[in-house]
DNA sequence: ACAAATTTTTAGATTTGTCTAAAATTAATT
DNA sequence: AATTAATTTTAGACAAATCTAAAAATTTGT
């Protein structure tokens, strides 16, 4: 597998999540950067390779094969993430941009001993899950702090968009994963919330707090 | 810079040492396992970069560019070495082909960060010297167990070769870097030593005591 | 349902890095 | 010094991954 292959295996898989839709050719274009017309190409490579199940201008789906690929791939882009927040310590929205090549290296042996240096962890600094060996994982049951009534709240667990621009603006108000977080007040007018976060008290818009899990509410 | 062009370079760097000769574009091609007519298209490449000195049939040198570049890369490559003998458990004769992609990631805090959780190493794994950030490095004093006279001796700072094979032949033998070998006898015959290694006594042919490095008498 | 708009694909070109085969240059040998 | 041998370069081709521009298929709107 070339390293452009990997990159498009990815974003099928992420667009895949979403809906229960093949993922549009334009939708993999615009989040790769790229053009339809390469992204038509390079699908078909793909597809000969039964990578990824393929009917003209209907639609491209991950294969078994290609399901699996792509776990492998987030496996090691988040054990990297771990990697430079733990041992190297870098800040949550530093990593993306090098775990992005670190992903792409190949070598069983390096994952395998990599995920028994960390401690073999379960979440990556944004809180979102790590697949193991087999590309197992378990979704964490966990909803939108926007979703949530009032009077209710949890622990923070992750961040649906975790772009180096968000985390910064998570940080400069002291917002991290662990942080427990209770809704005071919803206002009706722009949906922002009134909040106490580890007993401090703040508002926030509703655009935050759509972009914050917290803990699901058994 | 492209991953080929690095390795084209870091190959260039590696042959110059050698003899103070410009590079030939055979020994570039054989080295690197592709062909000639390759090796003279990219040597232009590289050429107009600034990164070699070029003269149609007259051989290639780095230039001070090329040199800096080389040597950041090869503190890439030993540092990752490092890091996966000491922190992920590797063996010496593992390490080089994992390194060899990693070498390529970048990122300036990438390395430095690892360079300090390593505590400044100055040595790879087989005793090979590391850059430092400006791509300085000393040269440790020291001489082939080939060269040194009867009944003199030190401890074993490095390989020669660095090949899995001869590696994985030291492992099975008992000899590693900080063993303090002493030559007891020189063979007339074939060149062959009698060694005492750790205060065990042993033999080993003339080869592979022309590739092995001690720390040089004073 | 049919025209217009959108999406997707094809066709042909480009860049990087490689190759083979042939030509040019340098080195070696007698 | 002239011929042979070895090395190096050029010329032309190819695969991967991309692009632009134009054509084909699908979706949308009225």
């Amino acid at each position: 597998m070339t390293r452009s292959e990997e990159n498009y295996i990815k974003t099928i898989f992420h667009l895949g999540r979403k809906g229960t839709q093949e993922v549009a050719t334009n939708a993999i274009a615009e989040l790769m950067e790229t053009k339809p017309s390469s992204v038509t190409d390079m699908i078909k490579r793909l597809s000969e390779k039964d990578l990824v199940n393929y009917k003209r201008y209907q639609g491209v789906s991950l294969t078994d094969l290609g399901n699996k690929t792509a776990l492998n791939i987030i496996r090691k882009h988040r054990l990297w993430e771990v990697f430079l927040v733990e041992k190297l310590d870098f800040s949550w929205d530093e990593v993306h941009e090098v775990a992005e090549q670190l992903e792409h290296i190949k070598s069983d042996k390096l994952i395998d001993s990599l995920d028994r240096l960390l401690a073999f962890p379960k979440f990556d600094p944004h809180g979102d899950p790590i697949p193991d060996k087999n590309g197992g994982f378990k979704e964490r049951d966990r909803e939108l702090l926007s979703e949530v009534p009032v009077n209710t709240g949890g622990v923070c667990v992750g961040v649906k968009d975790s772009s180096a621009t968000f985390l910064k603006f998570l940080d400069k108000n002291g917002i991290a994963l662990g942080n427990r977080i209770k809704v005071i007040e919803i206002e009706e007018f722009d949906g922002s919330l009134n909040i106490e976060i580890d007993g401090r008290k703040m508002q926030i818009s509703h655009v935050i707090a759509s972009n914050l899990y917290i803990k699901a509410r058994e």
